[in-house]
DNA sequence: GTGAAAGCGCTAACAT
DNA sequence: ATGTTAGCGCTTTCAC
């Protein structure tokens, strides 16, 4: 029945092919610039000839490089590091058993299913397999996963590792400078830390949204910010309020979301009763940005009529709103690419600085400002 | 500045502290049974002292497990190979450089971005870290893409794979049987192949929807489907007709939309105009509902009171509407969890038979209907 | 510029 | 039941 898969094609296969030696067909292989044409030519041939694909897994051995990135989704570490019990030695064994282990896992996730990350994962992924290289998945909610994460990459199971948390109190990339470890972050990390990253700027792309409200008449603007630990939260709010200062409008209203549609409908139910004139409300994100629309169509008020909303992200959701949301676009897939690519850069050369790459924000008008 | 990473201990610094051979550590960790506790205690201890983790180079190149799966998001494959140019050799370059290629990587994607790709990974992701595996995320667009899935894993880069086909004409699962590689589809391919996979009940979900709005009062009920060359479609279609037909509405209108909210919007219209008197609406997607929603109140109709409206998939989208949607929910992660348990017994046990796990729709109640 | 040879860390025969 | 040994496929000195 299972019919057994002919061995894959190695190093030695390609240079017998080609008439010569494994080394050289594995640096011509490996970009090593000044060689023989010809035998370029040749190595090309044997390889297309043969179907050759490398190792990973004896390539990794080798040399030092694995062609791997760890793609972590790293949440708040504060989920009690689970007891050890008899069949369950902690790291050791979970780390031990390729498939072998029984556990109880009843862990809790979720992480992967916000389409930001789906946005992100296209960018790194496009990105890397354009190097040859592939993105392992992996989620680190307890403290535990994080130090999995760290021992992963410590081993050189990695090459190094994309962070993407999902709290600002993340203890995850704190960890990082001092290991010798490669990460890039998305997003700036909460507290200053030396890693790279790539971000948006909030402020600007808030500002975007303050001009656009004036542009068009708003007179009365208030906003629904994020949470207020989270460095993106404080500055979107900081931008908006600061450019609405700059064109004469020194108080804004705002209050506080924590990014989900909910907290979105709920804020504005509190911003018209407390400001019952608002003509002009600009939101942390486009979920909220969504739950504030429909908590002005309940009370009968008309996008952009009466009120103009402007989100931020330019995610899916932003198209799922009627009207449809005019929104800050933040270029998640070109930054999750860019990511990549530092993070990659400091592979190969590791004496690279850290870094921080910042993205424009562009205003996207659609019809609800 | 760039510390040097300390070697991280190796199986022979386990057996040593542990005063045993490197094999006994590698089969105590191994998890073969039978072994004096006295031994796999001082094992574990030599672990935790150590730290240890293994090297998955090492362990792939020796025994013939890499602990990867590769989760495959498969296109058309439609998108035509493209041009061999004089620093672009195809396969044999990609597959060679691990980072020192350039390319013009001007290919698609948006593939990940579907929140339920998210949803996907979540369950495979979860499942997979339990038995100390973990995910390479590839795409799988152009033709050449389908090609290096599979000399990747021939060549023993990933046990397995896990495929999430985007397309109905996916040419991708055809190609693996017979040559004995392990995978598993989400979803039944939409031509009959010796493949295991896991599904919903279609026909199920949809007969519980048609159910419900029959039970609710609703006696003119018509129905958005998907796309007609879609295995998935037609069951749900087929599924509430026939449950509708048990009850005695033997005609069902029904309309084509193709998964997107434009679609379900334009449906919802092209429904309306024809038949200006229905009273039920079941979508065959949370996306076309949450479309049809916004066109019933763009026509003025109440939901539920004029017509009530039942989704499927219970995404995301399900929530954002308002009124909130009645769904039939999808146990996507739970499918995918089982999806990638049914790997890895292949892998464990490739004499296993190749087998189908359906799994139970529930209807979810909410607002909508 | 190219080949020969020595491992990288691990598992699986093969001893014992 | 446990130790010894031979590679797995590759990169990288080291010779030439």
């Amino acid at each position: 029945m299972s019919e057994l898969l002919q061995p894959s094609p190695t190093l030695e296969d390609v240079a017998r092919a080609a008439g010569l030696s494994r080394s050289t067909v594995s640096r011509v292989l490996n970009g090593s610039r000044d060689f023989d044409p010809a035998v370029r030519e040749a190595v090309r041939r044997a390889v297309a000839a043969t179907g050759y694909v490398p190792s990973v897994a004896g390539r990794s051995l080798a040399g030092r490089r694995t062609g791997m990135v760890a793609l972590v989704l790293s949440g708040a570490g504060d989920t009690p590091v689970y007891e050890t019990s008899a069949n369950d030695t902690a790291v050791g064994d979970r780390a031990t058993d390729a498939y072998g282990a029984e556990d109880d896992g009843s862990r809790r996730r979720a992480v992967f299913s916000d389409p930001f990350f789906g946005r992100v994962a296209d960018g790194v992924t496009s990105f890397l397999r354009r190097q040859g290289a592939h993105p392992i998945l992996m989620s680190a909610e307890t403290a535990e996963d994080h130090q999995y994460v760290l021992a992963y990459l410590r081993r050189g199971n990695a090459d190094g590792a994309l962070l993407v948390s999902t709290h600002a109190d993340d203890p995850l990339p704190a960890l990082i400078p001092g290991t010798g470890l490669h990460a890039v972050m998305y997003a700036r990390p909460a507290r200053p830390l030396p890693l790279s990253y790539v971000d948006v700027a909030h402020r600007e792309g808030a500002a975007l949204a303050a001009e656009h409200l004036l542009a068009r008449g708003c007179r009365r603007v208030a906003t629904i910010c994020g949470p207020l630990d989270v460095p993106a939260s404080r500055d979107r709010l900081a931008g908006f309020q600061e450019a609405m200062a700059r064109r004469g409008h020194p108080y804004v209203p705002f209050v506080a979301g924590n990014f989900t549609l909910d907290s979105g409908e709920a804020a504005a139910r509190r911003l018209l009763a407390e400001f019952p004139d608002v003509d002009g409300v600009f939101a942390a994100n486009d979920l909220m940005a969504q739950g504030a629309l429909l908590t002005l169509r309940d009370q009968g008020r008309r996008v952009p009529g009466d009120v103009a909303v402007v989100g931020f992200d330019d995610s899916s959701a932003a198209l799922a709103c009627r009207p449809m949301l005019t929104t800050v676009r933040q270029p998640v897939e070109e930054m999750a690419a860019e990511m990549t690519r530092m993070l990659l850069d400091r592979i190969r050369t590791p004496e690279l600085p850290i870094a921080a790459r910042i993205f424009d924000p562009v205003l996207v008008v659609r019809q609800s400002a």
